[in-house]
RNA sequence: GGGCGUAUAGCUCAGCUGGUUAGAGCGCGAUCCUGAUAAGAUCGAGGUCGGUGGUUCGAGUCCACCUACGCCCA
């Protein structure tokens, strides 16, 4: 039975649908995921994307990555845990979709519409994704398992995070504290600090004003001195003026006392002295000059009355003074820093033990206390005009102006951030920090650059965590406070709860507003109530892990024999402060040791002109439309193969299609090659191909020197390709799988052409078989984890429809392993040397301009002595690349070649060092016989003598490098040693056999374009020779060639039959008619 | 402002511990080869290796500073 037949011009969308279709209906990936040994476990961590939009092309890229290693080690025979889908189901990008959809403005509209009815939009709006990620996780062929993901907002999921945070609580690595947070008004929360990070925008408007803060003497030791005067602040941010109550100076810098303005109406301003001028102007005078620390204490009348914390009754006596602290820098503003210690200068504030006072709310109004100054109850960013506008009436206001600063928006909603002091809960990861630091070491970062920079960075700077949201959509912390607020229990699993209200919650969903209403009596403290707070979304997804497997309540086993820790993980970069961080966080804090082993940290991926991909640009690739053009094993190949994936690079429709045309169609024609022949021949793999899909191939019987090339071409990529693998290069195995079959197509096939055309059967055709076919089979092999319906299709042909039990599947297939009896590393060297050889005498034919069907007696060959003994052997091929007569080798020192001499910079530069030059020097004056005779010294091993600057030096040979060229009268060419010369004397006879060639060339392309088969046997009829003797001498004496190599029964001379196919063509000055039929 | 990364031909990228004339592919032009090929070969045009200094006999490579871009942090 024959392999089935490949078309040239295949469709890789349709091959797809095909292989896709056989993979369905056969059940193919439930097998390979249940495939492998259970006793070798590689275990893989699925980072859940958030389902609340279509997966994009940065998507793809990552799952690509995942999938290419766990194919890899299942076909090593592993077995794979957690090669599972997993759903980021929670978080404030889910709700804010929910709010937009139902047209919500805030917290506001949530409470109104109900927690219960909201939640419950939210779940579902995250089910409305999870098809469309389902579908494209199925056409990229990333084989997780899809039918039983994990999903965040399971209960089961719940309960293990609140087991986690029982462990925290219970070592003390839990816990409640106020700390300024970057407070969304429109969304009501705090947000963790990688989402204020993902909002800072650059070039933001906004004011800059710089104000008087006037002295109010109170017995300070300068009041005489600086009365009158007015402390200068600065400040970006107006509308956190009413909340001041206090200006901070540098202790340790100089202050002046300055008057400034015009003649009429001097005054007096306190303002550091490195920035008078820049505040200034140059128009002012000095008075005098203070340190910071003297100015500290004095007290200045305040510009307004700041409103109390509700309940709060501050102690404004310790309020409106200068302040010393060291953070005060003087860089820009005027060295005096306006101190509101409820939007951002809390621990100033503690420290120095002054009030803190607002000035606007949580939703970002201004408070309705400033009613009579025209601006209350307004935004606080629109409040900024008004209030400097007031402070410009009333004379504070110095001067003012606009400035374009960096500034944190909301990531989700775009509002601009409050920074604001509120009550939030930690994870002390700070007590664990040294820990991060060193469990960091044991992981294995691709690129590697990411361990101790971005990554081990990160982790030395390491905060708490932030993890408290005051939100809806999320896991609730499962922390319960007293009426009174003297107690409180972190609950650890739903029994604990059950034990506590005294029966079963086993229907309870563990999510608001549900699990608001679960509460008990305290016998001491009153009724425990669940604080309101949800968990940071980040904490579900680090602690997928453990929740994913409802460890500790199932799976105890699994979990902490194998599932607890990752072999691999891939993400792209954005994820160093994201999941690695809380992947890497969680498990260390509660087991000790990070959560990963190996990870690929992926470059981002740019549109086609190298610029970020983004909504608002509309640059964004949809990864369909290129799938659907031209397939998923191009854009795999492209987004691994085409540039190292750890850099940000480039992705538009013409890269992929550019990288198919270059690699998968020259691959494809190889593959098509061997089955057309293979078919042709009634070629099988019989003795070759084992049951099991193995192959036996003994290099010993092999004895055409192409064969035994591409063997050891072939076990070089294995070993190659599996050791890249093993450390986790995606990169560099792709690049080494596009050389070989390079090599392949345009080296060994090229080369090896005639032999699959012979006619008669011959062992050297069964070689050549045996070769290709095991090329293309191990190639099919290797390229599964990155084409893996290319390399379905290649297999399925040549190997299961041969040995139908070899397994179903190539992903099924036994990983390749290195033969070590045909590695060759000479025989290679020796190939590359006659690559080279061959393309030299191409560019001496280009330099002659003789082309290359024109025969020519000789070529003079020299090549490096290293492999001069095994060049012979290739003679043939060398003939045939070049349609040369004759290769003669050139012996060292023979008279035809002259020798130039250069310095081997490497071994000589650190021995002689500023000899260097001269020595290059004295070796490039060598030449005729003296450099003939040292070129054979050379060449035996032999040192020899140079004066050098007056001294004479031992040369040894590894300290020179020769080159060679040869005297005009040749056509030569050089490179690496290796030399070329073509002999072009034409005599007649290469003439006529030049002209057999071009009339063969002319009936095959007739052949060609009268449609023909290529077994197809012909009738050849040339018409228009008579009368030009040596032409039909010509033809004569080539009768038999022009015949066989166009496989024509006949050719005759003369006019053609009726019905013939017609071509003509100019030789020797004479138009000629070729007319061919097929033959009967 | 700080950290990490990147900067080499029109485009996409290689260039190992410093070493000789800086390479490949795509694209462009010319020629050649071809009964597997939408491929391939040869030649050509195209480079101040982001910039400025420094170390060295010798710097694309090492050092310092600067610039631009990406990501992250503030």
């Amino acid at each position: 039975m024959s392999f089935r037949a490949v078309d040239t011009r295949a469709s890789f969308v349709a091959l797809e649908d095909r292989i896709g279709d056989y993979w369905r209906s056969n059940d193919i990936k439930k097998q390979a995921l249940a495939h492998g040994d259970h006793a070798k476990p590689f275990i893989f961590f699925e980072g859940p994307p958030t389902a609340n939009g279509k997966p994009g092309v940065h998507h793809v890229e990552a799952r690509v990555s995942k999938d290419i290693i766990i194919r890899y080690h299942r076909m090593c025979g592993e077995h794979v845990i957690g090669a599972r889908g997993g759903w980021d189901t929670h978080g404030l990008p889910v709700e804010i979709e929910v709010e937009k959809k139902l047209g919500f403005a805030g917290k506001p509209d949530i409470e109104r519409f109900g927690i219960a009815a909201f939640n419950a939009e939210c779940k579902s709006s995250v089910q409305t994704y999870i098809g469309e990620w389902e579908r494209m996780t199925d056409r990229i062929a990333y084989w997780i398992d899809m039918e039983k993901p994990y999903a965040t907002y399971d209960n089961s999921y719940i309960e293990s995070l609140w087991w986690i945070l029982r462990q925290f609580w219970d070592r003390d690595l839990l816990f409640r504290d106020y700390k300024v947070t970057m407070h969304c008004p429109r969304c009501g929360t705090t947000l963790s600090d990688a989402e204020v990070n993902q909002g800072y925008e650059d070039d933001v408007d906004d004011p800059s004003v710089w104000l008087r803060f006037r002295l109010d003497p109170s017995g300070h030791p300068l009041d005489a001195a600086l009365a009158g005067a007015a402390f200068l602040a600065w400040t970006t941010t107006p509308w956190t003026l009413p909340a001041n109550v206090a200006l901070a100076v540098n202790p340790d810098a100089d202050y002046v006392l300055a008057e400034c303005g015009p003649d009429n109406t001097r005054e007096k301003v306190i303002l550091a002295a490195s920035l008078a001028t820049n505040v200034l102007g140059e128009h002012h005078t000095v008075l005098a000059t203070y340190t910071g620390s003297q100015l500290v204490g004095a007290k200045y009348t305040r510009l307004f009355d700041g409103v109390p914390g509700p309940g709060d009754k501050p102690d404004l006596s310790t309020g409106y003074r200068v302040i010393g602290d060291d953070f005060v820098s003087l860089d820009d503003g005027t060295g005096i820093v306006h101190i509101a210690p409820a939007y951002g200068d809390l621990d100033v504030g503690r420290k120095h033990g002054l009030p803190t006072l607002f000035s606007v709310d949580l939703s970002g109004n201004t408070m309705p206390q400033f009613e009579s100054m025209g601006f209350a109850n307004m935004f606080f960013k629109a409040a900024d005009p008004v209030i400097t506008k007031f402070l410009k009436e009333r004379g504070d206001l110095f001067k003012s102006a606009r400035v374009k600063h960096t500034y944190p928006f909301c990531w989700r909603c775009k509002t601009p951030l409050l920074f604001y002091a509120k009550p939030s809960w930690y994870i002390r990861t700070t007590a664990l920090k040294d820990r991060l630091v060193s469990a960091n070491q044991e992981v294995h970062w691709v690129p590697d650059h990411i361990q101790n920079g971005r990554f081990g960075n990160w982790l030395s700077n390491n905060i708490d965590w932030a993890i408290s949201r005051e939100r809806y959509w999320g896991t609730p912390l499962p922390i319960w406070i007293s009426d009174d607020g003297k107690h409180s229990e972190c609950i650890g699993s739903v029994a604990e709860l059950e034990a506590k209200v005294g029966r079963s919650l086993s229907e309870l969903d563990l999510h608001r507003p549900y699990v608001d209403e679960i509460t008990w009596q305290d016998p001491i403290h009153g009724i425990m109530r669940r604080i309101p707070d949800v968990a940071d979304c980040w904490f579900d997804s680090g602690a997928m892990p453990v929740a994913q497997w409802h460890y500790p309540f199932e799976n105890k086993e699994l979990f902490e024999k194998y599932a607890g820790q990752a072999d691999y993980i891939s993400e792209a970069i954005d994820q160093t402060r994201g999941w690695f961080y809380t992947l890497h966080a969680v498990s260390t804090l509660l087991f000790d040791r990070p959560a990963f082993k190996n990870v690929i940290c992926l470059g981002h991926i740019l549109d086609g002109k190298g610029e970020k991909m983004s909504k608002s640009r509309g640059n964004i690739v949809n990864p369909w439309e290129i799938i659907d053009e031209f397939g998923t094993d191009a854009v795999r190949w492209y987004m691994f193969a085409s540039a190292p994936p750890y850099n940000p690079r480039r992705f538009s429709r013409e890269l992929v299609g550019d990288m198919l045309r270059q690699f998968t169609l020259t691959l494809w024609n190889t593959y098509s090659f061997f089955v057309t022949y293979a078919n042709l021949d009634g070629w099988t793999p019989a003795g070759l191909l084992n049951a099991d899909g193995s192959l036996t191939l003994d290099v010993a019987t092999l004895t055409n020197p192409l064969d035994r090339w591409a063997l050891a071409r072939l076990d070089h990529l294995v070993r190659t390709v599996s050791s890249e693998l093993d450390s986790y290069d995606i990169h560099a195995p792709a690049k080494a799988i596009e050389r070989f079959v390079e090599e392949l197509s345009n080296w060994y096939v090229r080369r090896s052409r005639r032999r699959f055309w012979k006619t008669e059967n011959d062992s050297d055709t069964q070689a050549a078989y045996a070769t290709l076919y095991t090329c293309l089979v191990t190639l099919s092999k290797l390229l599964a984890p990155f084409m893996p319906f290319l390399a379905e299709e290649m297999y399925s042909n040549l190997v299961l429809s041969k040995a139908p039990n070899a397994g179903p599947s190539v992903h099924m297939a036994k990983w390749p392993q290195s033969v070590p009896s045909w590695r060759d590393d000479t025989l290679v060297a020796s190939i590359d040397v006659v690559q080279t050889l061959v393309g030299l005498g191409r560019a001496a034919r280009r330099t002659a301009a003789l082309k290359i069907r024109q025969p020519l007696p000789a070529i003079l060959v020299r090549v490096p002595s290293a492999v001069a003994a095994s060049m012979p052997a290739f003679e043939s091929d060398i003939r045939e690349e070049l349609n040369v007569k004759a290769v003669r080798w050139l012996e060292t020192g023979a008279t035809f070649i002259d020798y130039r001499f250069k310095p081997n910079l490497r071994t000589v530069g650190k021995k002689y060092g500023k000899l260097v030059p001269a020595l290059g020097e004295a070796l490039k004056a060598l030449s005729g016989d003296h450099a003939r005779a040292i070129a054979v010294a050379v060449e035996q091993g032999n040192s020899f003598d140079l004066v050098v600057d007056g001294q004479t030096l031992s040369i040894s040979p590894d300290e020179v490098l020769v080159e060679t060229s040869s005297p005009d009268g040749y056509a030569v060419a050089e490179e690496n040693g290796v030399l070329a010369a073509l002999d072009t004397t034409l005599t007649p006879e290469l003439v006529a056999e030049g002209i057999a060639r071009e009339v063969v060339r002319y009936i095959q392309d007739a052949r060609k374009n009268a449609g023909f088969a290529i077994s197809d046997r012909i009738t050849v009829a040339i018409d228009g020779v008579s009368g030009n003797a040596n032409l039909e001498a010509t033809i004569a004496l080539w009768h038999d060639y022009i015949r066989t190599e166009t496989l024509a029964d006949q050719l005759v001379l003369g006019s053609s039959h009726a019905g013939a196919h017609i071509e003509s063509l100019e030789l020797d000055a004479v138009t000629l008619t070729i007319a061919i039929t097929k033959a009967e």
